[in-house]
DNA sequence: ATTACATTTCTCAGTAGTGAGATAAGCGAG
DNA sequence: CTCGCTTATCTCACTACTGAGAAATGTAAT
């Protein structure tokens, strides 16, 4: 099964444990926590169950998430800074090092110095890599399509800009 | 910063490093793979950027995300076996037992046992669990609010509602 | 009752990462 | 130039889980 974490905040009606309120606010506050936590609870499970789709996609051919975007966005896009990727797939300073050593351990990727940072390092697929997205990326791109079938292709443009501002917001936002 | 993993699929019109396309397929299907993907990677984007202001609220009382929602949905909805938690807030079968152990150890959490099935066991909030959760929750509603403020109250009902649909169809549908 | 199967929790080896800090290089002001 | 700050990658000890399977109990059909 899928599986992700996610709180459960869902009181319906009055079977809570606990219905008593100690503070009370405003209640246009009360509205709006309610619309977010709701959100945040179906968010998360929509997530999980795509991501699940999306792994056990990508895990037939021994590939994890991480390491299949990876891969996807160097073909897509060629080959990138290190940092660039880590942005893009949105994992650790750590994790970006260790996938890439783990992507070159397996020979699809590689990689090569900048010459105008000698810091920098560049992240690119060999030969073996780009064949493996190709021979991979079209059955993916259905199985997501086929997992998101649960709206139409009109509606999941409208969610997909609306959860845009949400996501760019809340990245903006520092952390507590 | 906050991490999670996802693909980037967004071929900015054509700065793409492979744009030939091998197989010409239907122009709906075409259509379709491309909101789906965009909306896969905009909706990880967006899970993630929430999740690390959930995750880094909860942090500040040594909990993880896991924990967090098991102490919540137990506080919320009163004692419940453990596969029901389990399915809730999305965990492995190992995970839940994990969790529950590492909650116990915490004195926050307890097991009971089930009359009805002595194969199942209760998960309920010990008083200092309860006490906890009632300390906590407000801050981490607030939090969350405040993470969602990218996006009006009433948008956030309309993107609650259709992705609901996209994460019902999505679980109810086999992995591959 | 017996057999077969389903369900519930638990076990545990394994893994995919994280995150704090180290290292090295570039950058700008004085 | 060089001091202080920023940026890019890497290191590594650690962790929060997963997932496959075991054990125990329930359930149903013959």
């Amino acid at each position: 099964m899928s599986n992700t974490t996610h709180p459960d905040t869902s009181r319906s009606s009055d079977e809570s444990a606990h219905a008593e309120v100690t503070v009370p606010r405003s209640p246009e506050l009360e509205v709006e926590q309610e619309a977010a936590l709701r959100l945040w609870v179906i968010l998360s499970r929509a997530h999980a169950a795509i991501a699940s789709h999306a792994h056990a996609d990508v895990a037939r051919s021994g590939l994890t998430l991480a390491e299949f975007a990876i891969l996807e966005v160097l073909y897509h896009r060629g080959p990138m800074l290190l940092g660039e990727v880590q942005r893009r797939i949105l994992v650790s300073s750590g994790g970006i090092t260790f996938l890439v050593d783990r992507l070159t351990a397996k020979g699809l990727v590689e990689r090569r110095n900048c010459d105008k940072d000698r810091r920098a390092r560049y992240a690119a697929l060999t030969p073996p890599g780009e064949a493996l997205v190709a021979e991979l990326f079209p059955a993916h791109a259905d199985a997501i399509t086929q997992a998101m079938r649960g709206l139409a292709a009109d509606d999941q443009q409208v969610v997909a800009e609306m959860l845009r501002s949400l996501g760019l917001h809340a990245a903006a936002k520092p952390l507590p």
